[in-house]
DNA sequence: TCAATAGTGTCTCTTAGACAGTATACT
DNA sequence: AGTATACTGTCTAAGAGACACTATTGA
């Protein structure tokens, strides 16, 4: 081996745990709903009873990749391990390998993603490594100090959530089956400040011209209001919106 | 085990390679471009000299994934040793699992996909299980008789290909770092029929706007016309259009 | 009656997309 | 001069997005 190249110390694999939740549900009011982040509290001493690295600090699920493992597999054992949480759908989004990004060395992070409903996460419970689990909201999340290079991590995590969520229609997994167009646009509120999609009347008109999204014939709702609002269901179809004709 | 669950016969990985190829270029002409795929024919003969199913017949390159390798593995494995071909980036898209669409019983494939420049294919060969190898007009291919159901996974991969190349930049890769609007155009119109596209004047103007293209200052190229025309470079950013905000 | 959400009427401004015309330069 | 491509001028129709207003109903 060419002694130029340069060993890494470690290999992780991080998870970013995503979900949306709903924060306030009121009789005759759309909900609020926020985006949440799921971490753990890195514990004050390892498995082994040595002192941990970070300690104390919330932090990305996530562990050392082993022998015999892949990045992927390593992360659902991670997590399994740390959050007690399995069977989640999680990508791969992005490797961390900026040396310094952990004082042990030079340590890459296969770093992966999953958006998954509230109640996937409902049977979490800390283990291992982790001296506590939690569902933070995105927002506060990067305002405040997390362990190693973690900030970053969610940071570019969250753009693919909100790619996702703005370029598919992952946001039923949010919804009933049949919603209104106010609970849409509270799911979606929780990713984008697009005025389109924010305002009221705008969005109420827009939600019936979308090829995907049709009107449940005749069928209304009080959840959302005293009035009564119009249910909408999403029509299972694959969308391509060619960024070469949109509008900026 | 119980029973009543069934043991699949077979486990296979399909690759279906795509590349936009320039199929006629003249002075101060526009290029003509098309979507080709590549394929294999399928060899009279196993490599143990038994007689080998669809023989003859053009596929996509595949075969058996082994013990202890995954469906990544074994499509990056079979792409070499029927094609010569290597080092490309293939994606998952899609497992197809219909009860019979392989003769031989219980075939699962699980289905990849990649599109690539030209070049990287110079050096296809065929070897192995496979005849011959060839790149085929997507077009073409999807009016002819392949083996298994081979057909029906490259109309699934074609649908990756074509949001892959409308909703990111993939379509730098198939230009000069600087491109004209019309060159431009000619690798889009592979993948798509939209008049907002495919019409002169629309997309002359249209260019001009898209906040992910910008002007080389000034520069021009008679690769496409007499006259000159100006030169357009892509800048490396993420974009993210909503579809909730399309027109449709 | 009040308050809150849903939904419509209507206006303005932007842009898509089409058509026609102009510009340029090699042959 | 002819011809092919690039590009602009201009029109029309559609739609976005904003504002004001109406509708509905439980409290």
């Amino acid at each position: 081996m060419n002694q130029k190249y340069r060993t890494p110390d470690g290999y992780t694999a991080d998870i970013a745990v995503f979900t949306i939740v709903t924060e306030k549900r009121e009789a005759f009011k759309p909900p609020v709903m926020s985006l949440k982040i799921m971490l753990i509290k890195r514990s004050e001493l390892t498995a082994e009873g040595t002192e941990n690295i970070e300690a104390g600090k919330w932090a990305l699920p996530g562990g050392f990749v082993k022998d015999s493992e892949n990045g992927l597999e390593a992360a659902e054992r991670e997590l399994m391990e740390e959050t007690g949480i399995q069977n989640i759908h999680m990508k791969h989004f992005g490797v961390f390998d900026q040396p310094g990004r952990d004082p042990r060395g030079w340590i890459l992070s296969n770093a992966f993603y999953a958006l998954v409903p509230e109640h996937l996460l409902k049977s979490r419970q800390a283990n291992d490594d982790a001296a506590d689990v939690a569902l933070f909201s995105v927002a506060d999340v990067l305002q405040s100090e997390l362990a190693f290079d973690h900030q970053e991590i969610i940071k570019q995590a969250l753009e693919m959530v909100t790619k996702v969520m703005l370029q598919t229609t992952a946001a039923k997994n949010f919804l009933p089956d049949e919603f209104t167009y106010s609970e849409l646009q509270a799911v979606l509120s929780t990713v984008t400040e697009d005025s389109a999609i924010l305002n009221e009347q705008s969005f109420a008109r827009k939600i019936k011209t979308l090829p995907f999204i049709e009107l449940a014939d005749g069928k209304t709702t009080q959840r959302t209001s005293k009035k009564g609002t119009k249910l909408y269901r999403f029509i299972d179809m694959d969308i391509v919106n060619p960024i070469y004709t949109a509008r900026y």
